[in-house]
DNA sequence: TTGTAGGCGTTATCAC
DNA sequence: GTGATAACGCCTACAA
């Protein structure tokens, strides 16, 4: 492996010169900074990570720590992340957090053995104040996707109210008037704007807000079953859901099909995120589109410079064969 | 962020002492390295990878190489891998490359910033000699997960030919007598162990192979949907469907559901590798679970030790509603 | 614009 | 058993 005297003997210039290439600082001539590139090819040098970060007091590494349930979500963001790094010269290391229910280890499952110059946090625990200031103990600079608490690190804002406005309009279109549910584990985090959304939907339409109409899952399976289970059993039980999530929302469709409910035609089913999954039931899951490697551009961004760069966020609204009719099958291949 | 030197000013020894009790060297006193030990914990000492790294020009990581495509499968060997490095004390970067079809950007793809003491290559990579060879050239050791082509490195055997008798065996006993199979894409991969085995248990049971009967997919759910709707179309349609992956089964009950065949009755379907998918369409699919975290386990051990351990692996039949009519949800937390 | 000295926190080598 | 001393490859000063 080529070190950078082996470039600067090569090119008959010294080693900073070469330094000074690699780093792409201005002040080189044209002529040495040439013949520096030419030998960097023709040896194949690639400075050493472990170099750099010895002298230089810092990772070049940007921690990302996600739940290890959730997948889709999860894998779109560790990919985007890595590529938005790896776009800045930086790498990534991901703490996968085991998150059952609300007990998961938290700031001991931190010590990251590569000490990241910087970590992004995803949901759920970018609102977990207690989690996050345990990261702030240990002096790490924080990027808090989505969140929504108060609790140390930059903020990227992540606004789901309007779009999850725009996705009950259309099951109102439809003609819907009992909409469900499905909501939501809890208060404080950011996909509450999925049902605040939903309310100002029904609200603006003037349909009344029905409490038994909302039930609470977990993001899981389990949940959209259980959930659509109670709210079939409602005397006036509705004719569509909405569940905060693809996955509970798969959950609701397998269910209906079980109980023997036509969809969409007995009842519509909407979901949230577009997971793989949203594809390959039958029939397929309208649902919601997150911007994930814009919302990653940002975090990873303002991971490196310190800052949250003012950009706002696209969400799709993505109809399918759950809510319209139109059952065909979405053959594409996912693009993460 | 204390270094090795403020240990040892602490309990008062040569920073040598330090260093061999964190590496656990047998040559230190009891005394001295109770001290030591003490004056770590009060300090919250870790060691500095980077300097390690460069003093013992090693890395002390592995690199993994996955494909972009087929999440699932993937992200269990993310975690697994990077779960039994961390084991060892060792770190992961992963690699994720694009793979639609045969066109991937090979060796360019795998400068690896980090540079890895070794590399673990997953299908279908492990399968490429080309690939592999690049590899090689950077005088990376390579250890290939499932490999069955003459190609550089050390392989981890996984064999599904077994596993594959088993679940066809379980299709002939509830009766049925033309299976089809959505077969592997290429036959030079471990996978194409799953059509071995298929024709196998045909045999065993003096059922006449039918190559109308076998269609080749590419482990995409539109794989799945082509494959069913070619096979339903024979005048002599076939009654069950083994496809060699999850996903591709999925393609196949969606595309069931839409011709209205019914799941079992009409057409039992079976997929391959136990995805999260598999427990959230419905009827909930019959498939085989990998020993993944087994597999990736000897793989490190491989990749660290320049030796593969002598294990074999258990795969698992697992029984759902969409071959044996018990129709009930699968609720339980997907287990990576 | 270019080059030189010193140090980053370990491991490895060799004395004691 | 224990402890100096020299690498490891690069960066940050400062000097020319």
């Amino acid at each position: 492996m080529p070190t950078i005297k082996d470039v600067a003997k090569l090119a008959g210039v010294s080693f900073k010169t070469v330094a000074r290439v690699v780093n792409g600082e201005p002040s080189v001539g044209k002529d040495l900074r040439e013949r520096v590139e030419v030998a960097i090819r023709e040896l194949g040098y690639r400075p050493s990570l472990a170099a750099r970060q010895l002298a230089a007091q810092k990772s070049f590494i940007i921690g990302l720590i996600v739940p290890r349930a959730g997948i889709s979500y999860i894998a779109r963001m560790m990919i985007a992340v890595a590529s938005a790094c790896r776009e800045q010269g930086y790498q990534v290391t991901t703490e996968t957090i085991d998150w059952r229910g609300d007990n998961y280890n938290a700031a001991e499952s931190l010590r990251f053995a590569s000490r990241p110059d910087a970590v992004i946090v995803a949901p759920p625990f970018c609102n977990d104040a207690v989690f996050l200031q345990g990261l702030a103990d240990q002096g790490l600079p924080i990027v808090r996707i989505a969140g929504v608490t108060d609790a140390p690190g930059m903020v990227i804002p992540v606004h789901e109210a309007p779009i999850s406005i725009r996705l009950v309009e259309h099951l109102i279109a439809l003609g819907h008037t009992r909409i469900g549910m499905v909501a939501p584990p809890l208060p404080i985090r950011a996909s509450e704007e999925r049902l605040v959304g939903y309310r100002a939907a029904l609200a603006a339409a003037g349909i009344a807000y029905d409490p038994d109409l909302v039930i609470r899952g977990d993001f899981n399976f389990a949940g959209g079953v259980r959930a659509v289970t109670e709210m079939l059993a409602l005397p006036q039980r509705p004719t569509a859901v909405f569940a905060a999530s693809d996955d509970m929302a798969a959950g609701v469709l397998a269910q209906a099909h079980k109980l023997g409910f036509r969809v969409p035609d007995d009842l519509a089913v909407a979901g949230f995120d577009d997971a793989p999954l949203a594809r390959m039931v039958w029939p397929p899951l309208t649902t919601v589109r997150q911007p994930v490697s814009q919302i990653a551009q940002a975090a990873v961004h303002a991971a490196i410079h310190q800052r949250v760069p003012e950009v706002s966020f696209q969400h799709e609204l993505i109809i399918r064969g759950s809510t319209n009719g139109d059952r065909q099958h979405c053959l594409d291949i996912y693009a993460f």
